[in-house]
DNA sequence: AACGGAACCTGAAAGC
DNA sequence: TGCTTTCAGGTTCCGT
Protein backbone atom coordinates (compact mmCIF):
# COMPACT_ATOMS: atom_id res chain seq x y z
CA UNK A 1 0.00 0.00 0.00
CA UNK A 2 2.35 2.36 0.87
CA UNK A 3 3.78 5.46 -1.15
CA UNK A 4 5.45 8.11 0.10
CA UNK A 5 2.95 9.75 2.24
CA UNK A 6 2.28 6.62 4.47
CA UNK A 7 6.37 6.06 4.77
CA UNK A 8 6.88 9.78 5.53
CA UNK A 9 4.23 9.15 8.51
CA UNK A 10 5.39 5.79 9.50
CA UNK A 11 8.88 7.29 10.08
CA UNK A 12 7.32 9.91 12.02
CA UNK A 13 5.73 7.30 14.17
CA UNK A 14 8.43 5.02 14.55
CA UNK A 15 10.74 7.95 15.53
CA UNK A 16 8.58 8.97 18.08
CA UNK A 17 8.05 5.99 19.16
CA UNK A 18 11.59 4.90 19.74
CA UNK A 19 13.11 8.44 20.48
CA UNK A 20 15.70 8.11 22.91
CA UNK A 21 14.53 4.22 23.97
CA UNK A 22 16.67 1.18 23.98
CA UNK A 23 15.65 -2.11 22.20
CA UNK A 24 15.71 -4.87 24.65
CA UNK A 25 14.80 -7.41 22.41
CA UNK A 26 14.07 -7.84 18.72
CA UNK A 27 12.09 -10.73 17.20
CA UNK A 28 11.62 -11.83 14.16
CA UNK A 29 10.92 -15.34 12.05
CA UNK A 30 12.47 -16.79 9.17
CA UNK A 31 10.98 -14.60 5.99
CA UNK A 32 11.39 -13.37 2.62
CA UNK A 33 11.73 -10.00 3.94
CA UNK A 34 14.52 -11.29 5.44
CA UNK A 35 16.57 -12.25 2.39
CA UNK A 36 19.25 -14.05 3.29
CA UNK A 37 19.90 -12.66 6.60
CA UNK A 38 19.38 -15.32 9.32
CA UNK A 39 17.02 -14.24 11.76
CA UNK A 40 19.45 -14.75 14.67
CA UNK A 41 21.54 -11.85 12.53
CA UNK A 42 18.66 -9.50 12.41
CA UNK A 43 18.11 -9.92 15.95
CA UNK A 44 21.44 -9.82 17.30
CA UNK A 45 22.33 -6.78 15.59
CA UNK A 46 19.01 -5.11 17.21
CA UNK A 47 19.31 -6.25 20.35
CA UNK A 48 20.26 -3.36 23.14
CA UNK A 49 20.84 -1.14 20.64
CA UNK A 50 19.72 2.44 21.01
CA UNK A 51 17.51 3.95 17.82
CA UNK A 52 19.82 7.60 16.93
CA UNK A 53 17.21 8.50 14.58
CA UNK A 54 14.77 7.60 11.59
CA UNK A 55 15.06 8.42 7.71
CA UNK A 56 13.26 8.22 4.79
CA UNK A 57 14.10 8.44 1.11
CA UNK A 58 11.41 7.55 -1.23
CA UNK A 59 9.61 5.23 -0.07
CA UNK A 60 12.79 3.69 1.88
CA UNK A 61 13.34 3.72 5.83
CA UNK A 62 16.26 4.05 7.73
CA UNK A 63 16.36 3.84 11.80
CA UNK A 64 19.85 4.85 12.87
CA UNK A 65 21.44 2.65 16.00
CA UNK A 66 24.10 3.92 18.38
CA UNK A 67 26.41 1.57 17.15
CA UNK A 68 26.97 2.45 13.93
CA UNK A 69 24.88 0.13 12.51
CA UNK A 70 20.93 0.53 11.11
CA UNK A 71 18.10 -1.05 10.35
CA UNK A 72 16.63 -0.81 6.74
CA UNK A 73 12.67 -1.32 6.27
CA UNK A 74 10.33 -1.37 3.17
CA UNK A 75 6.66 -1.27 3.92
CA UNK A 76 6.61 -3.23 0.00
CA UNK A 77 2.56 -3.24 -0.94
CA UNK A 78 0.71 -3.73 2.86
CA UNK A 79 3.45 -3.60 4.94
CA UNK A 80 2.79 -1.04 8.50
CA UNK A 81 3.67 -0.52 11.64
CA UNK A 82 1.91 -0.34 14.38
CA UNK A 83 2.47 -0.11 18.58
CA UNK A 84 1.26 -3.34 20.40
CA UNK A 85 -1.13 -5.90 19.00
CA UNK A 86 -3.80 -6.22 16.42
CA UNK A 87 -1.62 -7.56 13.80
CA UNK A 88 -1.77 -10.54 12.14
CA UNK A 89 1.21 -10.81 10.30
CA UNK A 90 3.89 -9.77 12.47
CA UNK A 91 7.34 -9.91 10.94
CA UNK A 92 9.93 -8.25 13.54
CA UNK A 93 9.00 -6.96 16.39
CA UNK A 94 10.70 -4.37 18.56
CA UNK A 95 10.63 -4.98 22.33
CA UNK A 96 11.39 -1.43 23.64
CA UNK A 97 12.87 -0.51 27.24
CA UNK A 98 9.68 1.36 27.93
CA UNK A 99 7.45 -1.71 27.98
CA UNK A 100 5.99 -1.17 24.11
CA UNK A 101 6.44 -3.03 21.13
CA UNK A 102 6.82 -1.74 17.94
CA UNK A 103 5.42 -4.11 15.22
CA UNK A 104 5.91 -4.75 11.47
CA UNK A 105 2.80 -6.34 10.32
CA UNK A 106 3.11 -7.33 6.44
CA UNK A 107 0.39 -9.81 5.03
CA UNK A 108 1.94 -10.06 1.41
CA UNK A 109 5.47 -10.06 2.44
CA UNK A 110 6.30 -7.58 -0.58
CA UNK A 111 8.24 -5.96 2.65
CA UNK A 112 11.95 -5.85 3.28
CA UNK A 113 14.17 -5.66 6.41
CA UNK A 114 17.88 -5.75 6.73
CA UNK A 115 20.44 -4.95 9.06
CA UNK A 116 24.08 -3.95 8.50
CA UNK A 117 26.30 -0.86 8.55
CA UNK A 118 24.57 2.46 8.69
CA UNK A 119 27.20 3.94 5.24
CA UNK A 120 26.18 0.29 3.55
CA UNK A 121 22.69 0.27 3.66
CA UNK A 122 22.75 4.17 2.70
CA UNK A 123 25.06 2.86 -0.47
CA UNK A 124 22.34 0.17 -0.98
CA UNK A 125 18.95 1.37 -1.12
CA UNK A 126 19.35 5.28 -0.76
CA UNK A 127 22.13 6.41 -3.02
CA UNK A 128 20.10 4.75 -6.55
CA UNK A 129 17.10 6.82 -5.55
CA UNK A 130 15.69 10.00 -7.65
CA UNK A 131 14.65 13.06 -6.76
CA UNK A 132 12.45 13.24 -3.29
CA UNK A 133 9.53 15.35 -3.39
CA UNK A 134 9.44 16.50 -0.17
CA UNK A 135 13.30 17.77 -0.16
CA UNK A 136 14.82 21.06 -1.71
CA UNK A 137 16.24 18.98 -4.34
CA UNK A 138 13.10 18.66 -5.68
CA UNK A 139 12.44 21.76 -8.28
CA UNK A 140 10.91 22.37 -11.34
CA UNK A 141 14.58 22.81 -13.18
CA UNK A 142 15.87 19.37 -11.57
CA UNK A 143 11.99 17.88 -12.49
CA UNK A 144 13.01 19.23 -16.27
CA UNK A 145 15.99 17.40 -16.40
CA UNK A 146 15.06 13.86 -15.08
CA UNK A 147 11.68 13.58 -17.21
CA UNK A 148 13.88 15.02 -20.66
CA UNK A 149 16.25 11.54 -20.06
CA UNK A 150 12.67 9.38 -19.89
CA UNK A 151 10.67 8.94 -23.29
CA UNK A 152 8.38 6.62 -21.53
CA UNK A 153 5.14 7.82 -20.70
CA UNK A 154 4.90 10.67 -17.88
CA UNK A 155 3.02 8.50 -15.37
CA UNK A 156 5.06 5.42 -15.76
CA UNK A 157 8.23 7.81 -15.66
CA UNK A 158 6.65 9.27 -12.32
CA UNK A 159 6.79 5.87 -10.88
CA UNK A 160 10.19 5.14 -11.54
CA UNK A 161 12.08 5.16 -8.34
CA UNK A 162 15.55 5.97 -9.59
CA UNK A 163 13.82 9.07 -11.47
CA UNK A 164 11.72 10.43 -9.07
CA UNK A 165 11.81 8.59 -5.38
CA UNK A 166 8.37 7.79 -3.45
CA UNK A 167 5.73 8.50 -5.84
CA UNK A 168 3.35 5.42 -6.82
CA UNK A 169 0.28 4.23 -8.52
CA UNK A 170 -2.20 6.96 -6.60
CA UNK A 171 0.38 9.90 -6.41
CA UNK A 172 1.01 9.31 -9.76
CA UNK A 173 -2.70 9.49 -10.91
CA UNK A 174 -3.77 12.42 -8.65
CA UNK A 175 -0.65 14.64 -9.66
CA UNK A 176 -1.41 14.27 -13.74
CA UNK A 177 -4.89 15.21 -12.68
CA UNK A 178 -3.99 18.39 -10.79
CA UNK A 179 -1.52 19.50 -13.19
CA UNK A 180 -4.10 18.58 -15.97
CA UNK A 181 -1.66 16.24 -17.81
CA UNK A 182 -2.44 13.56 -20.12
CA UNK A 183 -0.63 9.99 -18.56
CA UNK A 184 0.31 8.60 -21.73
CA UNK A 185 2.13 11.68 -23.04
CA UNK A 186 6.10 11.05 -22.65
CA UNK A 187 7.92 12.18 -20.48
CA UNK A 188 10.27 14.29 -22.31
CA UNK A 189 7.56 16.21 -24.53
CA UNK A 190 6.55 17.96 -21.49
CA UNK A 191 7.01 21.75 -22.01
CA UNK A 192 8.22 23.75 -19.46
CA UNK A 193 4.90 25.19 -18.15
CA UNK A 194 3.42 21.60 -17.84
CA UNK A 195 6.86 20.61 -16.17
CA UNK A 196 6.50 23.30 -13.37
CA UNK A 197 2.72 22.17 -12.70
CA UNK A 198 3.60 19.01 -12.27
CA UNK A 199 6.33 19.55 -10.15
CA UNK A 200 3.93 21.75 -8.01
CA UNK A 201 1.44 19.16 -8.16
CA UNK A 202 3.08 16.26 -6.75
CA UNK A 203 4.07 18.35 -3.85
CA UNK A 204 0.44 19.04 -3.13
CA UNK A 205 -0.87 15.50 -3.72
CA UNK A 206 1.69 14.30 -1.72
CA UNK A 207 1.44 16.89 1.43
CA UNK A 208 -2.10 16.56 1.37
CA UNK A 209 -2.14 13.03 1.71
CA UNK A 210 0.46 13.25 4.64
CA UNK A 211 -1.87 16.04 6.43
CA UNK A 212 -4.75 13.73 6.05
CA UNK A 213 -3.01 10.15 7.36
CA UNK A 214 -2.09 12.84 10.31
CA UNK A 215 -5.53 13.09 10.73
CA UNK A 216 -6.36 9.88 10.87
CA UNK A 217 -7.35 9.07 7.54
CA UNK A 218 -7.30 5.23 6.90
CA UNK A 219 -6.00 3.63 3.86
CA UNK A 220 -8.64 2.82 1.23
CA UNK A 221 -7.73 -1.27 1.70
CA UNK A 222 -8.71 -0.52 5.81
CA UNK A 223 -12.35 0.62 4.96
CA UNK A 224 -11.13 4.11 4.66
CA UNK A 225 -13.32 6.79 2.85
CA UNK A 226 -11.83 7.33 -0.47
CA UNK A 227 -10.55 11.08 -0.29
CA UNK A 228 -8.37 10.90 -3.87
CA UNK A 229 -9.71 12.99 -7.02
CA UNK A 230 -9.83 10.06 -9.74
CA UNK A 231 -7.88 7.23 -8.55
CA UNK A 232 -10.48 4.60 -8.12
CA UNK A 233 -13.30 6.68 -9.54
CA UNK A 234 -13.85 5.18 -12.76
CA UNK A 235 -16.54 6.19 -13.97
CA UNK A 236 -17.59 8.90 -11.73
CA UNK A 237 -17.51 12.57 -12.64
CA UNK A 238 -14.46 14.83 -12.95
CA UNK A 239 -14.48 16.44 -9.99
CA UNK A 240 -13.21 19.63 -11.74
CA UNK A 241 -15.22 19.84 -14.72
CA UNK A 242 -17.92 17.86 -13.99
CA UNK A 243 -18.78 16.79 -16.99
CA UNK A 244 -16.45 13.84 -18.75
CA UNK A 245 -15.90 10.79 -16.37
CA UNK A 246 -13.22 9.22 -15.04
CA UNK A 247 -11.51 6.88 -17.04
CA UNK A 248 -9.42 3.83 -15.86
CA UNK A 249 -6.80 2.38 -18.04
CA UNK A 250 -3.61 0.41 -17.90
CA UNK A 251 0.20 1.17 -17.88
CA UNK A 252 2.67 -0.64 -16.97
CA UNK A 253 0.60 -3.15 -16.14
CA UNK A 254 -1.38 -0.65 -13.42
CA UNK A 255 -4.49 0.82 -13.25
CA UNK A 256 -4.69 4.69 -14.37
CA UNK A 257 -7.25 7.15 -13.58
CA UNK A 258 -7.76 10.14 -15.27
CA UNK A 259 -10.24 12.84 -17.05
CA UNK A 260 -9.85 12.35 -20.88
CA UNK A 261 -11.06 16.18 -20.90
CA UNK A 262 -9.04 17.97 -18.20
CA UNK A 263 -6.11 16.15 -18.88
CA UNK A 264 -6.83 15.18 -22.66
C1' DA B 1 18.96 -0.14 -23.14
C1' DA B 2 14.13 -0.33 -23.11
C1' DC B 3 9.83 -2.44 -22.66
C1' DG B 4 5.88 -5.60 -21.54
C1' DG B 5 4.57 -9.22 -18.85
C1' DA B 6 4.97 -12.53 -15.20
C1' DA B 7 6.25 -13.51 -10.72
C1' DC B 8 6.35 -12.91 -5.85
C1' DC B 9 2.20 -13.36 -1.83
C1' DT B 10 -2.24 -12.84 0.87
C1' DG B 11 -6.83 -11.17 1.52
C1' DA B 12 -10.79 -8.39 0.42
C1' DA B 13 -14.29 -7.51 -2.85
C1' DA B 14 -16.87 -8.53 -6.77
C1' DG B 15 -19.00 -11.87 -9.77
C1' DC B 16 -21.77 -15.94 -10.43
C1' DT C 1 -24.58 -19.21 0.87
C1' DG C 2 -20.39 -20.48 -1.09
C1' DC C 3 -17.22 -21.05 -4.74
C1' DT C 4 -14.45 -18.53 -8.27
C1' DT C 5 -12.34 -14.68 -10.17
C1' DT C 6 -10.33 -10.23 -9.98
C1' DC C 7 -7.84 -6.81 -8.01
C1' DA C 8 -4.61 -4.42 -4.76
C1' DG C 9 -1.06 1.92 -3.07
C1' DG C 10 5.63 -2.39 -4.87
C1' DT C 11 9.63 -4.35 -6.80
C1' DT C 12 12.31 -7.59 -9.50
C1' DC C 13 13.34 -10.77 -12.94
C1' DC C 14 13.01 -12.65 -17.52
C1' DG C 15 12.42 -12.81 -22.39
C1' DT C 16 12.07 -10.03 -26.61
Amino acid sequence: MPELPEVEVARRKLAHWTAGRLIVRARTGKSRLLGPQSPQKVTRALRGQRVEGVERRGKHLLARLASGGALYLHLGMTGRLLLEDGAKHVRLALELDDGRRVLFDDPRMFGRIRVGSYPDLVERYFEPLGLDPLRDHFTPGTLQSILGRSGRPIKVALMEQHLIAGIGNIQAAEALWLAKIDPEVPARSLDPGAVRRLQRALVETVRRTIADLESGAKYLSEGGENTFFVYGRAGEKCPRCEDAHVLRTVQGGRATFYCPRCQG
